[in-house]
DNA sequence: AATGGGACCTGCGCGC
DNA sequence: TGCGCGCAGGTCCCAT
């Protein structure tokens, strides 16, 4: 799924690629991407406009065209954006640009949205977000905490909480601090919190690092996957030993998501 | 305020 | 081989 890692380097690769190419053809394969505006207006507004700047905030992908002309990808599930024509698989909704590369909006359930904007800092997602995790000092961190009573791993994946954490990283960082995903928020010791927040920092950094984590439909902008997969630690690992403790890694419902932990190590 | 459910979607893996 | 079914996941929305 793409979380912050994931969309933090599809934007640094589209800054490197894109920037000032002008948008020459637009191609709407399937309408239901795009939302608030019907599709033929979206197409009249975005040809010809120039790409100048791109920005993320949270999962979301902001890509400036004029001072008030924002397009803004969210890419959900199962979307990903792709630079490079060899895999055109799944795409639904693609920009065609003036240095001869082709930028498509590719989602294999379509459960992704695609919206045109005045003013990106209005709509809701981005004003009811929580703080960027990568700009949070650790006190700051442990504040977020205070009467917080849901569980820990819910709680972690709320935007409004803090911005970018998915089902994925939530349960990397959990088993790397240690901490059950089901134990209360406000339950928890500052050592465990200052744990927690160590760990928010690396493994994002590091996942960062290694592009992202191509579990399901996930690439870089190339096609590439991402080689953070690799290192997951307990995501899609059930009944696989616990690399800390050899017990079997475990699979639970947790708010209604899938969460892998190990009973043994995580308390 | 927290929790649970459904809706949106498609492709996959399962049982038969 | 092929059908039908349930599930996965992020976000929003409604109900309790």
């Amino acid at each position: 799924m793409p979380e912050l890692p994931e969309v933090t380097t599809i934007v640094n690769q589209l800054n490197k690629e894109i920037l000032l190419t002008n948008i020459k053809k637009v191609t709407v394969t399937d309408k239901r991407l795009i939302k608030d505006v019907e599709p033929n207006e979206f197409i009249k507004k975005v040809t010809g406009s120039t790409i100048k700047e791109v920005l993320r905030r949270g999962k979301v992908i902001i890509i400036k065209l004029e001072d008030k002309l924002f397009l803004i990808f969210h890419l959900r599930i199962s979307g990903w954006l792709l630079l490079h024509s060899e895999y055109q698989k799944s795409a639904r909704v693609s920009f065609e640009l003036s240095n001869n590369l082709k930028l498509s909006f590719c989602d294999q359930r379509v459960l992704g949205e695609i919206r045109l904007v005045e003013d990106w800092h209005n709509l809701h997602i981005i004003k009811s977000m929580g703080p960027e995790p990568l700009s949070l000092s650790g006190e700051k961190f442990i504040e977020l905490f205070k009467g917080k009573k849901l569980k820990i791993k819910p709680l972690l994946m709320d935007q409004t909480f803090i911005a970018g954490i998915g089902n994925l990283y939530a349960q990397e960082l959990l088993f790397c601090a240690k901490i059950n995903p089901e134990k209360r928020a406000d339950s928890l010791t500052k050592d465990q919190l200052e744990k927690l927040y160590s760990c928010l920092i690396n493994i994002l950094k590091d996942a960062i690092e290694k592009k992202g984590s191509s579990v399901d439909t996930y690439r870089q902008v190339s096609g590439s996957k991402g080689a953070y997969a690799e290192v997951l630690k307990v995501y899609q690992r059930e009944k696989e030993p616990c690399c800390r403790c050899n017990h079997p890694i475990v699979r639970k419902t947790i708010a209604g998501r899938g969460t892998y932990f190990c009973p043994e190590c995580q308390k």
